[in-house]
DNA sequence: TCCCGGACCGATCGATCGGTCAGCCCGGCT
DNA sequence: AGCCGGGCTGACCGATCGATCGGTCCGGGA
């Protein structure tokens, strides 16, 4: 009855093919039949299976964003060493970002279009426990070393996602300015990352060891 | 003949109001009608100076991204000192982010949308000079400081301009994020990121003064 | 066996899309 | 006066939009 077949056209071809064609061109873009061609499917079934254009937008995203919030911290695990600790947080925000583009690109898209109540749910239901954990992290750290904090652990971990996320969606135009060589070269973009949070936090190590 | 008289709705018209729709909504979810509503004339006027829709976009692109190249190194007037020289790189990129939203705005949705060889004229023409005068001033400032630079100095550009840019876009978001606090205390924000951006660049001065 | 409900489809709806066309208005040139 | 060209308009075009309709197919319970 639902999953085993694959050459039938079901819902879940349909999320699938509007999740694709929703991340590279934005919702209003998206016409019923492009995703109905792609889905291998009718027009008429997928107001069957979400009523209309809105409900499978909603279907989209909710399947977009429902594992998101702890598979971060799976991606951690305990390490004494304050730079391995942030490499592995970089690294951690990176695979997330990296593993499916679709994904982030869809939910960047709506980060950027969320009217006054959206934003409010998209900060508490999806990026509040990978914020906290990050942010957790790097207090952590600065409780264990005896530098000056100064900086807000908050604003490090932001500076952290600002860096990944702008590398995922505009490496293209990135790539191409004058001087610019770490976008393909990924172990020196964590590296030099890594390094500058390192010296963020208030440990003088930043540049020196290795 | 033409600037002078404002009840009349003229070629400029039509562009600023271009401009506010395609900003906020995108080029596909915006239709000429309500360019032509929004500029109080007509359809049919918008082809009369545009051609096509795409034309208009370019108009608007065009008229975007223009003077767009040189107006940062006019916002920084050389100072000695290397914190007060990245402080002011900060500001200047903030204010030059936040003087035209829209603009920005519309901007940073080519950029996110742009193809296999626009991204490329993207970098070249609008963002060349911009980056480089900002690389270039980390540059000069690492080889006055006798530490170990390690750090690109385009890596750091880099850094500055993604963290102002997602500031501007998704501070919506980001204000709601548990411990965030300096997306609307802009003095400390900029504080924060000269601090961090000074110790990337191998000033160990980067927390003790004032 | 009959029947029912859900998956699925082709045909079609009214609305709106980008774009075209004939013509109005009006300042300036001859 | 005659007219001519550009700014500007309402009416209209075919295409496509999101959405609805009646209807076909089929597996499972009675």
């Amino acid at each position: 009855m639902h999953s085993g077949s694959a050459d039938s056209a079901g819902a879940e071809e349909i999320l699938l093919a509007a999740k694709d064609l929703f991340a590279e061109r934005g919702f209003e873009a998206v016409s019923i039949s492009a995703i109905a061609e792609r889905a291998g499917s009718s027009k008429a079934n997928i107001f069957h299976h979400y009523g209309n254009k809105q409900g499978l937008y909603f279907a989209v995203m909710r399947a977009a964003t429902e594992r998101l919030t702890d598979e971060f911290s799976r991606l951690l695990d305990s390490d004494d060493d304050p730079s391995e600790k942030i490499e592995q947080a970089v690294r951690a925000s990176l695979s997330l970002l990296f593993e499916d583009e679709c994904r982030s690109r869809l939910i960047f898209r709506e980060v950027l279009e969320s009217g006054p109540g959206r934003s409010e749910a998209l900060a508490e239901d999806v990026f509040s426990n990978e914020f906290a954990t990050l942010t957790a992290l790097f207090s952590d750290i600065q409780h264990d070393t005896a530098g000056a904090p100064r900086l807000d652990a908050s604003f490090l971990a932001y500076l952290l996602l600002s860096a990944n996320v702008m590398l995922l969606h505009c490496r293209q135009v990135i790539r191409h300015l004058p001087g610019v060589d770490f976008v393909d070269e990924r172990e020196r973009y964590v590296t030099m990352l890594r390094d500058l949070l390192l010296r963020g936090v208030g440990d003088s190590a930043g540049g020196d060891d290795e």
